[in-house]
DNA sequence: TCCTTTAGTTGTGTCAATGACATTATTATA
DNA sequence: TATAATAATGTCATTGACACAACTAAAGGA
């Protein structure tokens, strides 16, 4: 908590319905929070989204898509790749054959633990996990074409968004 | 690969190797451009997609959620509702069907073309829609926690990329 | 050794969504 | 007016996403 929470806590002195400068800017800065916020939903969710893209040229469904770019990190048991995909362990079994079907991944004994395996990705699983990122990578025309300012601004806002 | 590439593949005349300082100021604005792309994928599409989240507070699937956001602008024909969101008009019945059931739209004759209707929400639907709208427009804390200047600077650059 | 826990698999079922196709009402057109 | 096109709908088969129960094999502790 920082310090100045506290004046903002309530009606500060004098205020008619608690809307002094410093409300003002922060209600400013929320709506302006609250815009873009929807701004980036509408950009990538509905025009940009490349679900369908990538699942279409890999010819796979974006489960698959996922899956394959978690793993392209190294191999990890199938528990661990469930959690880090939010499925449950059965449904992360029928994705993992699904990629060893495709000769994209391999199931190899983990020395640490026989009960589990390690889900690895193949030398075509590394490069269709790549294909993958490429194509989900390319920026829309509207984001390459700002100014290069703009460029470094989103990058570096975006970064701490992140943090 | 040759080692002749460097010479031959970039811009012909007057360019040593094709990276002068307007073409390394290019680049490092796309690899910019890049990084935050992939960055905001990653902020909505992982982090904080709220698509659970909205059709566990409605009580019903994400597609019936937007369809409730888009027909919210107003009442559309069907088959425009159905192109709108991508799906096919067979599908698009059975999404409106359920919204009818559930007493958040309606069909009403659309006076220019009798053999439409068109989709109109009830003032329940409306208000589900808003419902929906205020879950989703909720930014992350980090957003919220940015300075008001890169918030300010994020909402203007988003602003531009939806022109 | 016995008992419990854990990793993975199999089996089953539900819901979401698409595509093919037919049907009906209504327009638009030759 | 006969006919073609279109909007909405219904039917059916299929695929994908995903959850839950039950099971096997392997650890690991008492």
């Amino acid at each position: 908590m920082d310090g100045r929470t506290r004046e903002g806590d309530g009606p500060a002195e004098g205020e008619r319905g608690g809307s002094g400068p410093y409300e003002a800017g922060r209600s400013a800065a929320r709506a302006a929070a609250v815009r873009a916020w929807q701004g980036m939903n509408t950009l990538l969710m509905e025009r940009h989204n490349r679900r369908k893209t990538v699942a279409d040229a890999l010819g796979m469904s974006f489960s698959r898509v996922r899956a394959l770019r978690r793993l392209a990190a190294g191999p990890i048991p199938l528990r661990e790749l469930a959690e880090r995909m939010g499925s449950d362990p059965p449904y992360t079994t029928v994705i993992v054959d699904d990629l060893v079907r495709r000769g994209l991944a391999e199931r190899v004994a983990n020395p640490a633990d026989r009960r589990s395996k390690l889900v690895r990705l193949t030398e075509e699983g590394r490069a269709a996990a790549a294909r993958a990122t490429d194509i989900m990578s390319v920026p829309p025309d509207a984001l390459l074409d700002l100014d290069p300012e703009d460029i470094e601004a989103l990058d570096r806002i975006v970064a701490k968004l992140l943090r």
